[in-house]
DNA sequence: GCGCCGCTTCGCCCCCGGCCGAAGGACAGC
DNA sequence: GCTGTCCTTCGGCCGGGGGCGAAGCGGCGC
C-alpha cells in the first residue's frame, strides 16, 4: 500500500512534459543551471523553479549552489537507470512514428552514448562483454569485482581505480534499453567513461539543434579509440 | 522532443495511485477482472473502468473479454520490468519508513517472488548465476542461448523448451531491484518459473490481508524444490 | 553604492482529470 | 424472455497543479 503510493509519487514527478524534458537533458550527466533547464523545457523561470523544487524534494535531482547560479544534476545513477527503462518502454509502446528510425536520433544514439555517467549503447554492451570475456571483471554478490589481470589492464588503460572504489557501488549492471543487455555502471563504469573521454577515444557529438536535450549524450568512437579499445578489449565498432 | 513527450505520457499513466495499485496487483502475472481491480484500487466500478481504458489505450495493459468478464493483464514483460525498476527507485528514494524492513513485505519478498511471469529475488538471481556458471546458458547478442548441455539438463528438469522458443525473446536479462543484479526473463524464464510451480518446487504464499496487491507474488521454496534445484543448479536457499 | 542578473516567492487564473450516481448495453442462467 | 451480474458511458462536481506577471532576495561587477 505505502509501496504503491511511493511508486505513484515518483511517477508523478516524471509525468509532466516540462519535468521530463529537464530530466532527459540531465541524463547527459552534466550539471545544468535552472535557467538552462527552463529553456530546455520551454517554460518561464518561475515555472522551472517550482518544477525543480519538486524534483529535488522528491530525491530525483540534487542541487549545488555556486555563486548566483544553482547547478542541478540527477541525484544518482539509479535515477538515470530508471529513466532509461521508462524511455525504452515508451519506445516499445508508443506507435513508431511512421519513419523507419524509431528514436529520433537513431543510429548514432544506439551505437554509443552516455547513460548519466557511464557508457551505454552497443559500445557499452561490448565493453562489458569484453571485460567479462577476458576475465578482467568477475561476478560477485551484488555486482562485479576486478581480477588481478583486470587491475593491471585497467590501470594500463589509464582508468583511475582508486576513484572508482570511492563510490557506493564499485561495479554493477545497468539495463540498456536499446540493446536489451547489461552494460557496466557504478564507480568503475564512471571512471571507464571518464578515461575514454579524457584520452579522446570517445568524443561528444555536437547537437544539431539548440535545445536538443539528447544532443550531448551521443558519442563517437575516434580511430584512435577504436584501435586502443579494440586491441585491449576486443571491442569492434563500425560506428560512424 | 517527441521522445520526452512519450516518456511523460507513460509516466502519467503510472502516476495515479489507483492505477499504480492496479498495475502492482497485475505484477503477480495473473489476469484480473475489472471488478477485482476496482476493489484492489479502492475505487468504484466507473472510475476503474476509466482507468483501465487509459491503461489499455496506452499499451500497458491487455484485455481479453471472456463471457461477461473482462480479464486484464500486463501487456508485456517489458512493462513489468519497468514497473519493477520504478519500485526499486521508489524504495531507494523514499524515506525508509522508520521500521527496519524497507519494503512492507520484507524478507520473504526479497527471497523469492514472481516478476510478472518469471522468478526474481535472491532465488531468481541465484538461478541465473547457476545456469550461467554451469554453462547451460551462454551469452549471445541480445540475450542468452542454451548450450547442448543446457538443453538436456533443462529438459530433464521438465522445462518446456519448445514453448520457451515460441516467444519473441527466448532469454534475456531483467533488472532485479532488490538484488541489483540480473535475473532471467524471456520465454525461458517464464517456462522455468512455470515448471517450478507445476512441480511444486515453489508455492505461492497466501496473502495475509484481503486486497494486498503484493500478496500473490511471494513464493516459498519447498524442501523438495530446494533439493531438486540445489542438486542440479547449486541453488542454495535459506528462505523461510 | 548602485545596477545587473539569476533565482525564488506570491497571487491569480484556468484547465485537466479523478470521483461518484444514474442510466444503458452485454452476457449467462433459469 | 426475464432477471441478475458485470461492465461501460454520461453528466456534474470538485480539487490539484501548471502557467504567467510582478515583486522580493542575494551574489557579482563596475
Amino acid at each position: 500500500m505505502t509501496t504503491t503510493a511511493a511508486f505513484a509519487t515518483i511517477a508523478a514527478l516524471l509525468a509532466d512534459p516540462a519535468r521530463a524534458a529537464m530530466l532527459t537533458a540531465l541524463l547527459a550527466g552534466e550539471a545544468l543551471t535552472a535557467g538552462e533547464l527552463a529553456r530546455v523545457a520551454g517554460i518561464g523561470a518561475p515555472a522551472a523553479s517550482a518544477h525543480l523544487a519538486r524534483l529535488v524534494d522528491g530525491g530525483l535531482v540534487a542541487v549545488q549552489p555556486q555563486g548566483r547560479h544553482r547547478y542541478h544534476r540527477l541525484a544518482s545513477a539509479e535515477v538515470a537507470a530508471t529513466l532509461e527503462a521508462l524511455g525504452g518502454l515508451a519506445e516499445a509502446v508508443a506507435p513508431p512514428p511512421a519513419t523507419g528510425r524509431r528514436w529520433p536520433h537513431g543510429e548514432a544514439f544506439r551505437a554509443a552514448r552516455l547513460c548519466y555517467d557511464h557508457l551505454a549503447g552497443r559500445l557499452g554492451v561490448a565493453l562489458q562483454a569484453g571485460l567479462a570475456g577476458r576475465g578482467w571483471i568477475v561476478p560477485v554478490a551484488g555486482g562485479w569485482a576486478t581480477s588481478a589481470a583486470g587491475e593491471a589492464g585497467l590501470a594500463a588503460l589509464g582508468v583511475d581505480l582508486a576513484a572508482a572504489r570511492g563510490t557506493r557501488r564499485f561495479a554493477c549492471d545497468c539495463m540498456d534499453w536499446s540493446e536489451r543487455r547489461m552494460h557496466l555502471a557504478g564507480g568503475l563504469g564512471r571512471e571507464l567513461a571518464a578515461c575514454c573521454l579524457r584520452r579522446h577515444w570517445l568524443v561528444r557529438l555536437p547537437g544539431e539543434r539548440e535545445g536538443d536535450p539528447l544532443a550531448r549524450r551521443r558519442l563517437r568512437l575516434t580511430p584512435e579509440g577504436a584501435r586502443c579499445l579494440g586491441d585491449t578489449l576486443g571491442v569492434l565498432e563500425q560506428a560512424a
